[in-house]
DNA sequence: CAACCATCGGCAAACGTTTGCCCCACCCGC
DNA sequence: GCGGGTGGGGCAAACGTTTGCCGATGGTTG
């Protein structure tokens, strides 16, 4: 392990001042193009690599962008961390993983611990409330996931849209009672969600009772499923596959026919969601776009000669139509 | 978004020089009590953080350790993130997380841009041959999972005991001979494996067929299937949980019942496991404690007060029993 | 009282890069 | 022959921190 050589090394090796060797490999046109040849070439004999820590003092700008999201074991994310890391690759950004661990403090922590360190962040659904998210984005680059802030940029998947979609095919399957097995208050898809829904049913003529709030694991899949069955309905939506998994296992615990006697649609797709027998019926979120779109963002707003001004892309969702949802049991009327 | 304050500036607000405002806030007891706690709260006052890039210049350390996977979105790593991650938040250290994308290309492009950026590396299941692994780990500190490198340090989960133990529960159950699907050949844990199968086979009296060298993914499920049938057997190992995943959903779709016709074990105990019906048997691997361990030997190697020499620690696996096993199916003998 | 030492603060160099500024040489046009 | 322009190169400062070295002060010991 010999000290890696420097930029004065190659100056010296090629005969120039440091500068000028500098100048050499970064600034085409700059210097005479027989001289950048014969630094080029000394770089590459000594196997330079510019220190990243030196551009980062020099320049104010380190070129690693951080990710944070609230549980890395949590599927949901797995696209979303695929999508911001091809995108970030793909303009030579370090990649800075950060797992908030479901906790405000943690996020603020790290939050604090890296605003010197990276050039912005993507924050996916940050448990952050309005306000210090605000602040926080004031103090450096950041763009959000299914989490809109004010004068910032941002990505949102229409879930809402497809939750629309997911009552249309369970009306289409006769159900006429159906429950929302709702996430935390908090969250501005679950809002949405039942914005839409109230709209939805009136439309379709379906009636939709609203439950929970549920924390969205699949452990309190049991406290919905229990809530669900004394609700007297034929079919839930979920707040995402981790409940609807939990859910299942519950129905199955007690006996309950999916999709027989319960039909069961989730959200997002996660991995697993095909995984489940039957398999699960979901709303199918893009979520590598979503990472994609929102690295694209971030990486613009980095970018001195941009434009600016802020940019918030709404990705679509379709309905994943597999075995947890059939038609209505027959119910006997009087 | 003003400049933060650095350390010229507390030294200023505090009456000192830059030296010793740096020693008041990094080394104990080097100035006058009383000279410190002022400087101290000067720099509260400012809300000033040191500048982790001014520190790495001058140190030479970035405190940023990077992690290695070949593939993010596979659920194997998401313990091994976890832990990883844990241990390096305790030391203040910055998590840099990179997907090799299953590429020995992609993961030597990795490693030549970080080893500048970073003080170490965590390689879990790196794609690189013998050869260019054992030269990457001259060049940086760096501890590798499941895959031992002559000469570092490392972490093993001994899955190799595990499989024998779960060929002793398929005998337990009456199967006599059983496949073994195995994984890649470049595979460590995958020639360990067929090692401990030959002799356990011998000792319990069970025959094993190899079968293999299967991708693990799911998706090459279906032809490790086949196989199996193929191989007039009534019980497999699979080399992991994607595979067994694979091996389901091809026996399912082939009407073979599980675990009625045909046992089936897994390894790893992924995030899924207990998902699919039936739930699978596995080979439950401490993956979260294999990254907490791997990340802890590079924490030590990095300290320079540390000893040094190299450690490799093997963690025990159990198996988990659920549904896919069951006794073995009668057949007609003459 | 001298010699020594411990304590504590400051100066300045070092880490590697970028970049504003200046200078020199050369060329062109008049 | 001279002024102005330009291409190409170097000097040095700047980014923020750490740390080796030195010096001043004051106290202890012989």
């Amino acid at each position: 392990m010999t000290r890696p050589p420097t930029l004065r090394d190659v100056a010296a090796a090629s005969g120039v001042a440091i500068s000028t060797a500098s100048r050499a490999l970064t600034k085409p046109g700059r210097v005479n193009e027989r001289t950048a040849t014969r630094v080029r070439e000394a770089a590459r004999q000594l196997g330079y690599a510019p220190s990243p820590t030196g551009r980062a003092l020099s320049s104010g700008r380190t070129r690693m962008v951080a990710l944070l999201v609230p549980d890395v074991t949590n599927p949901y994310f797995f696209g979303i961390v695929r999508g911001t890391a091809a995108r970030l690759r793909a303009d030579g950004y370090v990649h800075v993983l950060v797992d908030a661990e479901e906790s405000v403090e943690a996020e603020e922590r790290a939050l604090r611990a890296l605003r010197p360190t990276v050039d912005g962040a993507v924050l996916a659904a940050s448990r952050l409330d309005d306000d210090r998210l605000t602040a926080w984005s004031h103090e450096f680059p950041m763009v959000t996931v299914n989490r809109p802030v004010p004068d910032q940029s941002g990505v949102l998947v229409d879930t809402a849209g497809g939750t629309g979609q997911a009552l249309a095919h369970l009306a289409s399957l006769g159900h006429r009672r159906v429950a929302y097995a709702g996430g935390p208050r908090a969250s501005w898809s679950d809002r949405r969600r039942r914005a839409v829904l109230r709209t939805a049913a009136k439309r379709l003529g379906v009636e939709v009772v609203f439950l929970g709030p549920f924390v969205p694991r699949r452990e309190d899949g049991a406290a919905a499923a229990d809530a669900v069955l004394h609700a007297d309905v034929t079919a839930v939506l979920a707040f995402d596959d981790l409940l609807a998994f939990g859910i299942l296992d519950r129905l199955a615990e007690r006996g309950v026919d999916v999709p027989g006697a319960m039909s069961v649609v989730g959200c997002d797709d996660v991995f697993g969601a095909d995984l489940v027998r039957p398999g699960l019926t979901t709303i199918a979120a893009p979520l590598e776009r979503a990472g994609h779109a929102a690295a694209d963002l971030l990486l613009a707003r980095l970018d001195p000669t941009h434009p600016g001004g802020t940019v918030t892309v709404e990705l679509p969702t379709h309905l994943v139509v597999r075995g947890s949802t059939g038609t209505a049991p027959l119910r006997l009327v009087r």
